[in-house]
DNA sequence: AAGTGGTCTAGACCACCGA
DNA sequence: CGGTGGTCTAGACCACTTG
């Protein structure tokens, strides 16, 4: 029954319920909180911390959708794991600042850079008309020196004007952000498939061998979809790890 | 900018916030709300239903979380999708459930089912000793009579008491919920792997062929892991579909 | 400047759990 | 029974977007 040392600020920009499940997350991490211990009911934590109840129960929810705590009426709020061992993949982000951030050395390779007319898949997901001019590009990614992931990628043209030596450099998720594009809600599949000659070469893989296949389209925050996504892992270096909770 | 017909009971046990947004999502899923479509303000919605812009906004809420909606500060709200086609897989349901609500006529066979000492694996997995007494069972899943999924489960023995018939008829959560557990959260990992010789003759696939493997720990309310399961699912005849939502 | 969602408060009552 | 989280209210102020 703990009740973390947590300091807010109520200057900053940061809202005091990101502010605090933020600390929270951090004290789980730092072993502070260590998993099946219970925190403090909300009523206290609000006091301790100077917060009304419902700040406090918005931070709250943010780690419980986390999968890093679980509430019980009538019980309390246990830990039941940390974002340390488990890998949050499965989020809208992009695989290069994935991988930037687990210092894993990201490399891109662009195979393909330029326009397109739409093909019926592609037509269908970015809801332009088969034939339209779109931008299309294939890029090698590399993690360590190794090839990890085969990315074809389709967008309409007037949202990324770059070149494509910047594109190697960063990552598309960040060009985008970049030029304004909020990213807001993805509809993605995945599966898996056995790998082409082709694939197989670019990916330093046999054929045959099992690779992880996704498709992903990206909408942002006017609805509008703004990125279509076919990519292939390498099954044999890559997983998706995620948190499913209940409601 | 539409304001959705919606009658709720504050006599029903079901809260406001849920009653509000099953009503909305059947009004997207009804077309009466189509994709592109703006709701209309918080504070209009919650004078129209006769609640209060908090509550209102929980059930928004809801509907963002499950990739239907989307919200812009100054703007407004925007449906930018709808339930019908994107099946919502990556929830914490049951193969079983899942099939059971497509119509798929689930069935079950069950390879194995017994009490074995814990792997270091498993142990690690359900937080108890190496060697330890385990319930594990492994059930072959059919689809519409065609295999789909090679399921190999592990539980703490006292959890599950019946017999292997209620199992082959009902699915596995579903007799683990009867029995009072209520499963909260799960974390998992999908990955692929070529199928072996045996696996390949389970599931009707040829060997090497490409498998979606998942591997799964559930936990209940009390934060206690509860059942351990890695599943392989035939490539060609499954994949997962989900909704990213960035935060 | 007007309108929108984002945040935050200070209460209240209830349903559920465990001793 | 006391304690917990779950729900709900009626406000308030702010930050952001668009015209």
């Amino acid at each position: 029954m703990s009740t973390v040392q947590v300091q807010v600020d109520r200057n900053s920009r940061t809202p005091l319920h990101v502010q605090l499940a933020q600390q929270l997350e951090a004290a789980i991490q730092g072993g502070e909180l260590p998993v099946g211990s219970r925190l403090s009911n909300e009523v206290d934590l609000a006091e301790a911390y100077g917060l009304s109840r419902p700040t406090v129960r918005q931070a709250i929810a943010r780690l419980v959708d986390q999968g890093l705590l679980v509430r019980k009426r009538g019980v309390g709020t246990q830990v039941v794991g940390n974002s340390g061992q488990v890998r949050r993949s499965l989020e809208l982000t992009s695989l290069y600042d994935d991988l930037a951030a687990a210092h894993r050395k990201p490399e891109t390779e662009i195979l393909r850079f330029g326009i397109s007319p739409a093909t019926a898949e592609v037509a269908t997901a970015l809801q332009c008309e088969l034939g339209d001019r779109v931008l299309r590009l294939e890029r090698l990614r590399r993690a360590d020196g190794e090839p990890l992931a085969l990315m074809r990628n389709w967008l309409p043209p007037e949202l990324l004007e770059t070149d494509p030596n910047t594109l190697a450099e960063r990552g598309l998720y960040q060009l985008l952000r970049a030029e304004g594009v909020r990213l807001k809600v993805a509809h993605q599949t995945i599966s898996a498939i056995p790998a082409t000659l082709e694939q197989a070469r670019l990916l330093s893989e046999e054929p045959g061998s099992p690779l992880l296949a996704t498709t992903r389209i990206t909408y942002d925050d006017h609805g509008q979809p703004v990125e279509y996504g076919a990519h292939l892992y390498r099954a044999s270096r890559y997983s998706f790890e995620h948190t499913l909770v209940h409601r």
